[in-house]
RNA sequence: GGGGGCGUAGCUCAAUUGGUUAGAGUACCAGACUGUCGAUCUGGACGUUGCGGGUUCGAGUCCCGUCGCCCUCGCCA
């Protein structure tokens, strides 16, 4: 294949003096001075300097003239060194240029919509002319990026005997719980495909298949509002292996981890992660993806508190309420409005208010501090481990909007203060964001939670995600009621990476008579059952290994890698927060002869 | 579905308690200029202040509605 080009606009230097070249690339800048013009020639290789002088060819100086900015050119010429003190140290490129002797331009190009180079402009803007966006140097380092960690990863599961399996996306919804993303059948009108929210189902199939050890980097689709780190399709690590437990599962993600750092990252990543169950998990910090770069974890004074003559208080424990707060030390300086600011937070996700005290002589001030005995002072400022002009905040109320509230709040008061220790007894030399990257598994998850909505228990992950060993007898042996159901614990796990969930997966029941009882306490009928996934339960009569997997976030974890903060800077051509393509225009009105094709009516 | 922020020239932003002709930088156009590299200098052109309504002598500014983008709660592993 005959190349145009000889070399890229990144790569001449001095050793390339007196070679006669051919670059192409975008005209970055044009720097007309009336006899010489520069032109800085740009790829996403580099800049290189084209130099077009008068005396030398007129006509071609001429030609130059015409160029515009982006412009799409092709030149031949000579690397000539630069002048004796005019080499640019800025550029790899700066000790030469190119003395153009031809010159062909390629296609010219409309002043830009936007300036490559200057302020980061609005995200209509940039969406709509996504291609020009991606011309810019930030974006296609991401991707780049994305690129080699995805390369990465899939040489990582290849070397490690695994096999990149593809699996349908025209299918029927799978058991995630998000609304699906439907494509309607021509052959039977009034049926539909749905858009995978995962491949779980399949992977499950190719272990009964007896490929022992599959993965896939592939695209999942959920049709649920948008946050920054979610999209309406998202891109996915799925992994599933039979014959293994869960510690081999994490250990295979750790050594993944691992030797992606190394690659893209040239940094040695610490494992094995830090595993914290569940529950430890939601007691000190609120929440099931801890940020463990730094403490501030939350201390549960229900019990002291409850015994409290103050209202808010007085009997939270008999109510299943719990009173949960954490300590800034030493801020006792927080002004009302601060607090006032920290208050509406709170609200924010549901939380009645925000008590806040002050410790000051060694006892409690502040609005409400009068209303806690003096005995109960004590043992709250010992509790929450305060200390002279120590800040305490508490929320009281239902556990869920609790432990919401002050999970959020950790995260916003640590931002706020920089990383700055509260207490650092307590949370010892993790602040200061020593730790660059903080994985940690989240572990031993409830196989069950109990939906107010629907009144009834559902999976916390999904219906095959087997119980824990311990519980399985009791599942299996006696009639399990609602209370004792969530208490049971599952084998899944989750990934967390700066406080950012990464990944989750489970090992899977492989029991027909376990599921069978699992659907039970689910609510999910037989007959149900059959309808919905008959196919799995079919498949796992005919010899289904022990198996178990887990999925992984590409999106986010490129994000996090690269320090983005919105999931669209690592994605090419990403959906706006109400899913839509600006570039595209879609979604989009369809004819009517379509429509009419797939017997759709429309009934808006 | 709820809460919040933003929307002014192609782009990034300004415009005092509501005040008279809505500005700047950059991009664009024209001219000048032989060592620039964010070239420089001179001049020019560029606005339905997202859209619709209202209050007012007067609205970019206040009110109501609506659309778009962003953040967030709910939702979503």
């Amino acid at each position: 294949m005959v190349m145009k080009r000889t070399h890229t606009c990144g790569e001449l230097t001095d050793k390339n003096t007196g070679a006669t070249v051919t670059l192409c690339g975008w005209v970055k800048s044009r720097r007309d001075h009336g006899g010489l013009i520069f032109i800085d020639l740009e790829d996403r290789y580099g800049v290189t300097q084209l130099v077009f002088n008068p005396q030398k060819n007129p006509s071609l100086h001429k030609e130059a003239e015409r160029l515009g900015p982006q412009f799409v050119i092709c030149v031949s010429g000579q690397v000539i060194p630069r002048l004796a003190g005019k080499a640019n140290p800025n550029l790899p490129t700066g000790k030469i240029e190119i003395d153009v002797q031809t010159l062909e331009i390629l296609a010219a190009s409309e002043p830009l919509p936007f300036d490559l180079d200057g302020d980061i402009p609005a995200q209509e803007v940039r969406l709509k002319y996504r291609y020009l966006d991606i011309r810019r140097k930030m974006m296609q380092e991401v991707l780049i990026t994305r690129h080699k960690i995805v390369n990465s990863i899939r040489t990582f599961f290849d070397r490690h005997n695994f096999v990149e399996v593809e699996t349908p996306f025209l299918t029927r919804s799978t058991p995630e719980g998000a609304r699906d993303y439907l494509v309607p059948s021509r052959i039977f009108p009034g049926s539909f495909f749905a858009l995978p929210q995962s491949p779980q189902l399949f992977k499950q199939l190719l272990m009964v298949g007896g490929l022992d050890r599959y993965f896939q980097i592939v695209r999942c689709f959920r049709d649920e509002d948008l946050r920054a780190d979610r999209q309406p399709e998202f891109t996915q690590l799925d992994v599933e292996m039979s014959f293994i437990e869960e510690s081999d599962i994490l250990a295979l993600i750790e050594a993944m981890m691992k030797e992606v750092f190394q690659n893209v990252l040239k940094k040695d990543l610490k494992t094995p992660f830090r595993r914290i169950s569940y529950d430890e998990a939601l007691k000190l910090y609120g929440c099931d993806k801890p940020d463990l770069r730094f403490g501030l974890t939350l201390t549960d004074v229900t019990a002291l508190l409850s015994k409290s003559q103050f209202k808010v208080f007085q009997g939270a424990d008999k109510r299943q309420d719990i009173i949960k707060g954490l300590t800034l030390t030493p801020k006792a300086d927080y002004s009302r409005s601060e607090i006032d600011k920290l208050t509406e937070f709170v609200k924010g996700y549901g939380a009645a208010g925000l008590v806040t005290y002050k410790v000051q002589n060694g006892v409690l001030t502040g609005a409400v501090a009068k209303y806690i005995e003096p005995d109960i002072q004590k043992e709250l400022i010992k509790e929450m481990g305060a200390k002279e002009n120590s800040l305490i905040l508490i929320v009281a109320g239902k556990p869920d909007t609790t432990n919401d509230s002050l999970a959020g709040l950790r995260l916003h008061l640590t931002a706020k203060e920089g990383y700055q220790p509260a207490e650092p007894q307590r949370s010892p030399a993790t602040y200061g964001g020593a730790e660059e990257f903080s994985f940690c598994w989240v572990t031993d998850f409830p196989l069950f939670q109990y939906s107010a909505q629907e009144k009834q228990l559902v999976s916390a992950h999904h219906p095959f995600t087997s119980p824990q060993d311990e519980s399985i007898n009791a599942i299996m042996d006696k009639r399990v009621g609602a209370t004792e159901a969530s208490m049971i614990k599952a084998k899944a796990y989750d990934l967390a990476l700066n406080g950012v969930e990464v990944g989750g997966g489970s090992i899977r029941i492989n029991s027909t008579k376990l599921q069978k009882k699992v659907f039970e306490l689910l609510g999910i009928s037989d007959a149900e059952a059959q309808e919905r996934f008959g196919f799995l339960l079919d498949a796992f009569k005919f010899g289904a290994p022990p198996h178990g997997g887990i999925a992984v976030g590409i999106d986010r974890l490129v994000m996090l890698l690269t320090k983005q903060e919105n999931i669209r800077e690592v994605i090419a051509f990403p959906k706006t927060m109400s899913s839509t393509c600006l570039l595209t225009g879609a979604p989009a009105q369809v004819d009517e002869k379509q429509l009419k094709e797939l017997g759709i009516k429309l009934g808006l």
